[in-house]
DNA sequence: CAATTAGTTTACTTTTAGTAACCTGGTATA
DNA sequence: TATACCAGGTTACTAAAAGTAAACTAATTG
């Protein structure tokens, strides 16, 4: 979707569809989804939003997401600046992970779609 | 993410770490963006609000995206009352494609993520 | 010393996504 | 009448992402 004016097709008078305002490239939605979307950041923003976690108390928490796909998805949004990784001690090493500014940002977006999805009842 | 209480992890009198209210299954969130989750789902349902479109008005609309996995959305959504299919002529063939209820009802959702994203111009 | 915790990383398999060409029919233009 | 385009898909094939299970370093507890 462009940002300004809504999709639409045209057909010219020779029978030809032009479309107006088509996107060229994904469009905010797609975006924000490519964001958030992908399989299990939803969940692990929403598990940090009481404040810091350890990795593997999150791993302990999202049963059925495999250590790899946290891994992954923690360092995407803490690329994006929306988790912040510490280092609270070496020897025994430990980290932990908590929503930036921007991260918590989200969290309305993500609750919309909890109630949403409870509502509903949707299954995957 | 449990329906009832936060997920937390509690520590019993040897170290061993136990999880309570942890998500055996996906939790809501994770189901919900399993259903308007997927490349562009949102996108698509987000193109149908204004009313009834076609298929190939759909593929135009959405530069990116191919008919492949348009249409395979499309089945999706089908699938799951959100989208109503409707062959609107044979000879010539015509179908559009509209929300139900059900999809309309995730248009809020789809529209806050539109706004949060374009609000910190996120970018996939 | 064996078991367990923490935080990864690796190797490998399975699932999804994506591209581009093709197909059946119909209609419009030259 | 050819040829080019429309509609609504399907097919075959490739590439990228996700999932599984085990391994690894280093420390701690019993």
């Amino acid at each position: 979707m462009s940002e300004k004016g809504k999709t639409t097709v045209e057909t010219d008078g020779y029978g030809r569809k032009k479309t107006i305002n088509a996107c060229y490239e994904p469009c905010s939605i797609e975006k924000g989804m490519r964001v958030i979307g992908g399989k299990w950041t939803g969940s692990i923003i929403f598990h940090l939003k009481d404040g810091p976690v350890r990795f593997n108390d999150l791993n302990r928490m999202l049963g059925g997401a495999s250590k790899k796909i946290i891994d992954q998805r923690l360092k995407e949004l803490e690329g994006r600046g929306m988790v912040l990784r510490t280092v609270i001690s070496d020897r025994p090493v430990a980290v932990t992970y908590e929503l930036t500014e921007f991260g918590r940002s989200a969290l309305k977006v993500l609750d919309d779609l909890r109630v949403w999805s409870e509502k509903h009842n949707v299954q995957a």
